[in-house]
This record gives C-alpha cells, sequence and structure tokens, in this order.
DNA sequence: CGCCCGTTTGAAATCTCTCAACGGTCGTGG
DNA sequence: CCACGACCGTTGAGAGATTTCAAACGGGCG
C-alpha cells in the first residue's frame, strides 16, 4: 500500500493553496510530502533555530504564532518579525544555511518543517516550484518594506497603530473579516519590534483607546474604529496628542 | 554574422559574477543577452519606474546609485532603499508587476534593464538561474532586515553610525577596502530613510565628527576611526551624547 | 552678481526615555 | 485554601532627546 496518510496531510491541508503543494501537480506532490515534516506541535518558547546556528529548514506557521529576533554585537535584541499561519519562517537565512535569527514560538502552535536543500532541488525540476519560491519571497520582501515604513513614523502611537493595522490585516488574510485581535507577543516584544520603549506601548495603548480607535482586554485587542485608527496611523509626524 | 557586440557586452561586464550571466554557461548567454538593455544611461532624478505603475523590467545598477521611495496615502514619502552597483533594483516589484515603490536616479549612472517575464521563463529552463533569483531574493530580505534593526536603534547619531557603516560595508563590496564615502543623496533623503528630521541629521554628522569618528566635506564622508564609529553605533539607547 | 536651494545652527516646545512605584495575574509552597 | 513572590503591564514624574520654527550660511546656476 502507498502510505496515502502523509500525502492526504498536504492534500487536506487548509493552508495548501499558501503553501508549496499550491505549485505542485497532483502526482508531484508525494515528491514533497516526502521532504516535509507535518504538525510539529511547538510550545510557547520553544525553538526553531537558534541564530548563527546551521538551519536546514524552511518552517511553514500551521497555528499559533512565532517571532524572529536578533541579538547585535553589544547584546540588544531586536524582534523582527512575527509570524502567523501560512507565513514562512526562515526565507531569509536556509539559502545560507545559516540563521540570520533566533526563532521560537509565541504561543502554543504548530508548524511544518521542510529540508530546505531537497526542496531546492525539487525546485529546479520543477518550473511551477521556482516561481512559487520567487513568489514567497517577493512577498516576504514586500512586507519587510512595509515594516520599515512602519519603523520610521515618528509618533510612537502612530507607529503602534499602523502596527496593529499592519497585524490585523495579516490575520484576515486567513479568517473572516474580523476587528478583534489576539496579540499574543508580550509589550515588551513589541516595543522592541517597534524600536520604542515599553512603557512607550503601553502609553500608546491607551492613548488609541482614549481617542476610541480601539478597547483592550489584556492581550485581546478590539479595533472599534478603524477609519479611526488609520487616521491615526497616518499622523504626519510628532504631535496632535491632547 | 552573429550580433557578437551584444554578447560581450555581458561577457565582458565586470559584474557579471554578481548578475544573471554567473548562472548561466556560454552556450546559455545569448538567451539573456536577448533580453536584457545593457547600459542604459541615466541623469539625476531619471525614474526607473513610478510607484503603483506596471514594472515589467528588473534593474541591475552599473555605475552610479539609485533610491526607491514610496508615498503613503496621507503624502508622506519615505526613501526605502539605496542602490549601488551590482544592485537590483525592482525585485519587490517585478514578480506582481506593479510597482511598490518610485526607482529615480540620485546621480548620473547606468543600469541594465531586464524583462522580468522573459527572465523568468528562462529561470523555469534553466535550474542553475533559479537558484540564482533565490540568492537574489534572500540577499535583499537580509539587507532589509538589517535596515529594520538600523531604524530600532533609538539614538539618533547611533542610526546615522550604523546607516554609514551599512553604506561603506556595500561600497566596499566592489572596491578595494576603502573609508572614504561619497554619499549621493541629499540630507533630506538620509533623513526620510532613518526616519529622522533633516535638522536632526545635520546635527548628529556634526555630533559624529566632534567625536572624531568620520570627517565631512559636504556630501563627502571620510571613516577616521571605525572602531569608533561602531561603538558609536551600538550605543544601548538614548544617552552619552555629551 | 543675485537668487534659489540645500545645509547648518540656534532656541523653544514637545515627546520619549528612564527611573520608580503600583496593581494584577499566575504558579508555588505552606 | 490562602499567602507569597515573580513577572507583566500600567501609570506618574523628571530628565533628556528630537522636533519644530526660525534664521544664517554656502554653493550652484542663470
Amino acid at each position: 500500500m502507498v502510505p496515502k496518510k502523509i500525502i492526504s496531510d498536504c492534500s487536506d491541508c487548509m493552508l495548501a493553496k499558501n503553501c508549496v503543494p499550491s505549485g505542485l501537480s497532483e502526482k508531484d506532490l508525494h515528491r514533497f510530502t516526502d521532504i516535509v515534516s507535518t504538525n510539529i506541535q511547538y510550545k510557547t518558547g520553544d525553538v526553531l533555530y537558534q541564530q548563527n546556528d546551521k538551519t536546514p529548514y524552511l518552517f511553514v506557521v500551521k497555528a499559533g504564532s512565532f517571532k524572529t529576533q536578533t541579538t547585535t554585537t553589544n547584546g540588544a535584541e531586536h524582534v523582527n518579525n512575527f509570524f502567523l499561519a501560512s507565513d514562512i519562517i526562515g526565507l531569509d537565512s536556509a539559502f545560507s544555511g545559516i540563521a540570520l535569527s533566533t526563532a521560537n514560538a509565541l504561543e502554543d502552535g504548530m508548524a511544518c518543517k521542510i529540508k530546505y536543500k531537497q526542496l531546492a532541488a525539487l525546485r529546479k525540476q520543477l518550473p511551477s516550484l521556482s516561481d512559487l519560491a520567487v513568489s514567497f519571497y517577493a512577498n516576504a520582501l514586500a512586507a519587510a518594506n512595509q515594516i520599515q515604513n512602519n519603523l520610521t513614523i515618528q509618533c510612537a502611537s502612530s507607529r503602534l497603530a499602523a502596527f496593529i493595522l499592519f497585524y490585523n490585516q495579516r490575520l484576515n488574510k486567513h479568517r473572516l473579516q474580523r476587528a478583534d485581535i489576539h496579540l499574543s507577543m508580550s509589550r515588551q516584544d513589541i516595543a522592541s519590534h517597534l524600536g520604542l520603549a515599553v512603557e512607550t506601548i503601553s502609553r500608546s495603548f491607551s492613548k488609541l483607546i482614549e481617542t476610541g480607535a480601539i478597547s483592550k482586554n489584556g492581550h485581546h485587542i478590539e479595533i472599534l474604529d478603524i477609519e479611526k485608527l488609520e487616521q491615526e496611523a497616518n499622523l504626519p509626524a510628532r504631535q496632535l496628542n491632547d
């Protein structure tokens, strides 16, 4: 008997259309399932790979959320990115094989682990995978540019507003359009990601609540007035904070 | 007669080892030269492509320097990136075919223009090009992460120091290790890129000069003490500015 | 030579950072 | 079951940095 179960792991996957299988014909799918370990469980804090270590894998987030962070020479840490369902972790590192950052789980979740070299070999044989790889990278690059833009917003509460909008937009890619957000990362992680102090993050949340743009209960955020939030994110510089 | 000249354009190119030809055998090179316009001249301010326009091309910088910038909904502009010799412009846009930013020349220079769709077709036929494409994207992604990290540096003069180091590092990829830098962009461009006010950029330059890390004459910078500059770039937060 | 633009410098206003204290949650241990 | 401590998040106050507005300087160009 053919091991049908392994194949169905990917063919039944809700996220297959955003993952490698979308670039494969049904008859080639098994060539991918041979090099992927699906549905690996991770608990809060579990590490996918460590900065400067060898990383022979790409990871696709199936459930939960993850973050990548880098430690600079002086010991300071910076959270580079957050990853949600269907996001691919390790695109910047897998090609060279050396991890540029440390990746770990923000909450209990699942991810699929792909052997990068073998995926590259497959890509060279199957033209459709080549386009898919490029599209993954192009999307990651576009997202990085978006984050860059957000980081240059001067006003702290605007930067936070932009972050919330960006996060919500990514959440809504894989669910019905909603306005409630579960922020799985700590305030410290948000602060590090946005280049602000923790206290400033806290105060910025309060400010966004005061204006009526959002409401908040712990790590649970609700967007009450998305237009107001967008307007808040687009403030030209430091000002209008009363 | 075969149009030998066009082929030699790329085979004689100093930057060929960093460009598409490095992924091609000699016999396949003509297939690339058919889809590239080499050594197009650009004058200061010339636009390669405009945000939201269709962009069927990738550009490889041959000489001079370029920038990409995005205009947000409120009209604010942000300089995303600067491009030097051998850099590829348009990786984020070419796949979708819609420009995410506007690209233009910072000074008189040259670039080679590649028809993206035909390059993609070629990539699907030639496995070595597939790896090359991924390596280009992985490098671009790593650079974007580096810029992200620099943007979260709190102290303005540290952020500028990190920018200068990053810029110098990129310049030195294609020249003998040197310490003199020609900054072809305006202070306004640097300010926009780093998310600071123009005046702050100016003052930060003065600060770096006072410490003896660099000297400056208009757009010409010289790194006098690279260790001091690195130390300056690694300051933990806002402080030590006297 | 004068004008325009980009850059630099000065001073005041504003925002963020830092330090500090407080409240709340959670897990542990008595 | 409750008390305690640790950790996270919030709020307050002062110090410090950057922004803003303003003006002066300098080089390039007509």
